[in-house]
RNA sequence: GGCGGCAUGGCCAAGUGGUAAGGCAGAGGCCUGCAAAGCCUUUACCCCCAGUUCAAAUCUGGGUGCCGCCUCCA
């Protein structure tokens, strides 16, 4: 496949170090709060770019951890009432919850769990060396106060993947030089703790690791350098991505990553979605009016790489998108399990339409994971599906029989790379409709009496009561239809 | 101020040199007691200007607009 490289800023061929295996990081969360659409959007991204490599018959390790000591944490839990000693404790109570909220959250979204999930805390040792490595070396010091910090100047590449140099960056008039920073861009790897904070003894007095350097320590003992992949959002380029690479790369004398992705932003009104704007919504709240798998096809409908705007009419697409797929899904199952036609060889454009929409697939994924594109190519082949579906000929064509099952495996198994329709239809379309009927406040029972009532007339044909009582439903919000079945009902 | 990205039909969105995927919405038809769903048909001078080229949405330069990073942020 080719993926675009934020470091050389182009597409490039993937190629692993170790031919056939991958070793994979993603930067998770801080452990401080719930997550909130655009966390969904960048687990959505690696969960599926790691799914693909996998179903391209590589081996992934998959690491992505968790921040869970940090300046956000401590403020939480000052703010939360904590004081003194009780800081520290309410700090890993904060971690625990927001941890197991992330795997609630991101489970329903379909994330995958990481192969490895470590967090910051379990590695402290780990990080204190690689802190003794760099003041060894001369690429870090440390301040009479505990501090440690990074010597930005001393490590010569310093910018190279967000693309600035240090005097552009210096130029900007909003860098603060710290009181005993050497340099206004070098920037902390240990931080002297304050009473009651979350503490570890190290040489350099009680203190707490900086930001970037978890991410450090943690790639180097749970994969091998470099990285083949190293990604999260755009906003980690820089300072976050650009300090851990100097980091490692200054300590290792390895190379970090050799391809480094980053998802694009959830915006709100064209604007970035996030914590300081405070313009964000939470996965939990979009769960209580849509389901998460709608929100997952929202979030894939568009190329990873591009800024997506979250509003109530993209989320209704998504919504009437899935709908359309799983009934088409709904209705393939229920013509496949029927007994197989004898006889008859399927139209040769059938089985080259087919064979060409799965070939796309297989190009838009290997695109730099075009999944917009992809799901393009799904909905023909859905169309695909139900068109043969429509024709009593070619229902009757053992044939056309075979295309559809082959069909019915291609869209299962691109289904599963990207986490979409994998559910039964009938589970789906359940869900979807009482999600839709408690978005409305809707009276089911009262539906199910007008449906009951206009079954009764329909069977008198009575059509004159069994229209009025249609009107009656629609002003409800149902829709109604008639199926050989027997009447079904939707929400509109 | 520095660096970077984006601008495609009513809306959303793919497409990086050979004359525009897909979805939503709209129109007509088939089907239906009538509908609905589905199927068929149908709707684009690709922000503006100049240039390169046999050929540009796609490359180059300029302009306009929007966004991001430079500070914690997925």
């Amino acid at each position: 496949m080719q993926i675009y490289n934020t470091l050389t800023r182009k597409k490039e061929p993937f190629v692993p170090v170790t031919p056939g295996k991958v070793g994979m990081y993603a930067c998770g969360i801080t452990t401080y709060d719930l997550c909130h659409i655009g966390h969904g959007r960048s687990a959505v991204v690696f969960d599926v770019l790691a799914r693909y490599l996998r179903s391209l018959g590589l081996e992934v390790t998959f690491v992505r951890n968790f921040t869970d000591v940090d300046d956000k944490i401590i403020n939480r839990a000052i703010k939360e009432g904590a004081e003194g000693k009780a800081i520290a404790e309410r700090c890993a109570d904060i971690s625990r919850t927001y941890i197991a909220a992330f795997h609630e959250d991101m489970d329903l979204l379909g994330v995958q769990r990481a192969d490895i999930e470590p967090k910051a805390t379990e590695h402290i040792e780990e990080m204190i060396a690689l802190c003794q490595t760099l003041i060894g070396q001369g690429h870090a010091y440390a301040t009479p106060s505990g501090d440690v910090y990074f010597k930005v100047r001393s490590f010569e590449p310093y910018g190279k993947l967000s693309g600035r140099s240090l005097d552009e960056m210096q130029a900007g008039a909003r860098v603060a030089p710290g009181e005993e920073k050497q340099d206004p861009m070098d920037f902390a790897l240990w931080k002297g703790a304050k009473p009651g904070e979350p503490s570890w003894p190290s040489p350099w007095g009680q203190g707490r690791p900086g930001w970037h350097i978890e991410c450090s320590a943690m790639t180097e003992k749970h994969l091998s350098l470099p990285l083949d992949i190293h990604g999260g959002g755009q906003d980690l380029v820089f300072p976050h991505h650009e300090n851990e690479l100097a980091q490692t790369e200054a300590a290792t004398q390895k190379g970090f990553a050799r391809y480094w992705v980053h998802n694009g932003f959830v915006q709100i009104n064209a604007e970035k979605m996030s914590k300081s704007l405070g313009n964000f919504t939470t996965l939990r709240d979009i769960y209580k009016t849509h389901l998460p798998e709608v929100l997952r096809f929202f979030l894939l409908a568009r190329h990873y790489r591009s800024p997506i705007d979250f509003t109530p009419e993209a989320m209704e697409d998504a919504e009437k998108n899935c709908k359309r797929m799983y009934e088409t899904l709904q209705a393939l199952q229920a013509e496949l399990a029927k007994p197989e036609p004898k006889g008859g060889t399927a139209p040769k454009e059938l089985e080259e339409e087919a064979a060409s929409l799965m070939r796309q697939w297989d190009e838009a994924m290997a695109d730099d994971l075009n999944t917009a594109a992809a799901l393009g190519y799904m909905n023909s082949m859905g169309h695909l599906i139900n068109r043969v579906l429509d024709d009593k000929g070619l229902r009757k064509n053992a044939g056309a029989r075979h295309v559809l099952a082959h069909m019915a495996q291609a869209f299962a198994k691109a289904s599963v790379v990207l986490g979409l329709f994998s559910q039964q239809p009938t589970a789906f379309l359940q869900a979807l409709r009482s999600i839709k009927a408690a978005r409305l406040n809707l009276d089911i029972a009262k539906v199910e009496t007008l449906m009951q009532e206009r079954l009764e007339a329909r069977t008198s044909k009575d059509f004159a009561r069994s229209d009025a009582i249609r009107d009656a439903l629609a002003e409800l919000g149902v829709a109604v239809r008639d199926t050989p079945e027997g009447a079904l009902w939707d929400i509109a």
